[in-house]
DNA sequence: TTTATATTTCTATAATATTGGAACTATGGA
DNA sequence: TCCATAGTTCCAATATTATAGAAATATAAA
């Protein structure tokens, strides 16, 4: 990812209502939610909710669904995730940049195709050495 | 954190001049960059700069220490790990949300005052589930 | 004390984003 | 067909943000 392209996302997301959207969808998993619930939940008027949410269509934050007059929208897990590594990448050059941040150890089971995604999100917004060839620029 | 103020901490990162700016600091680790430097490396005039770096400065995501005549700025590690958290937070109620990621069983350790803090970050921007206490709201 | 350097503040201008009412389109049900 | 509902697009007012020159401040070196 480049750093325009993280910037338009971050950007989609540096807005309260946006923001709002897109945390309602990522607690509401795959399954997603119709665009109306969405409005009704965060008291939007539906103008200002289809403006937000083309917004985060554009650049590839959500996805909407049409069913029949309904539109479902979802998160877009991947997204979210190229972006929190576009963050942390190379964080310190690869040194542990906290006092206690001793033990990184555990990057090489990061995206490994026998158990997929790890668990760990938040962790460590930091720590995360190029030498794994974890997406270093995709 | 709130919302509110997930969404200033991700405007101030929503835009090009800022986010390099902040990753130029992440990459840089705890020691910083002083200002002039930032400056040369992203070609920006002194007035730009100094907005950019006072934005960023004001929501807490960097740092500034005067040393003579020079800045010394550095990124604040904990608010981007939070930013992320914040982010994550509850992915798909706790659930599995990517079909691959079923070993969601390494969130334990996280931010175990014996290994402090681990080095996964971007792995999976979902699956953090609720029960483990992990800054649900601070 | 003068000068140079690092950085900020002031300022005006330009550009961009947000908002929601009104009107429009699409779909399904009566 | 007619109506209700879900959602979008149009539009104009408003608000916010970014830009960089010029001037100001602070510090150190000559």
């Amino acid at each position: 990812m480049e750093t325009l392209n993280a910037a338009e996302l971050l950007a989609a997301l540096g807005h309260e209502s946006r923001l709002s959207i897109f945390r309602l969808l990522v607690e509401a998993g795959p399954d997603g939610v119709f665009a109306s619930a969405i409005g009704e939940q965060l008291g939007l008027p539906a103008p200002t909710l289809s403006f937000h949410l083309a917004h985060l269509s554009r650049v590839g934050l959500i996805r909407g669904q049409k069913e029949s007059r309904f539109i479902r929208y979802s998160a877009e897990f991947a997204t979210m995730d190229e972006l929190i590594a576009f963050l942390t990448h190379n964080c310190c050059q690869g040194q542990a940049c906290l006092p206690k941040a001793a033990a990184c150890d555990t990057i090489a089971k990061r995206r490994n195709p026998a158990n997929g995604v790890s668990a760990d999100s938040a962790a460590a917004a930091c720590c995360k050495p190029d030498e794994q060839a974890d997406q270093p620029e995709q």
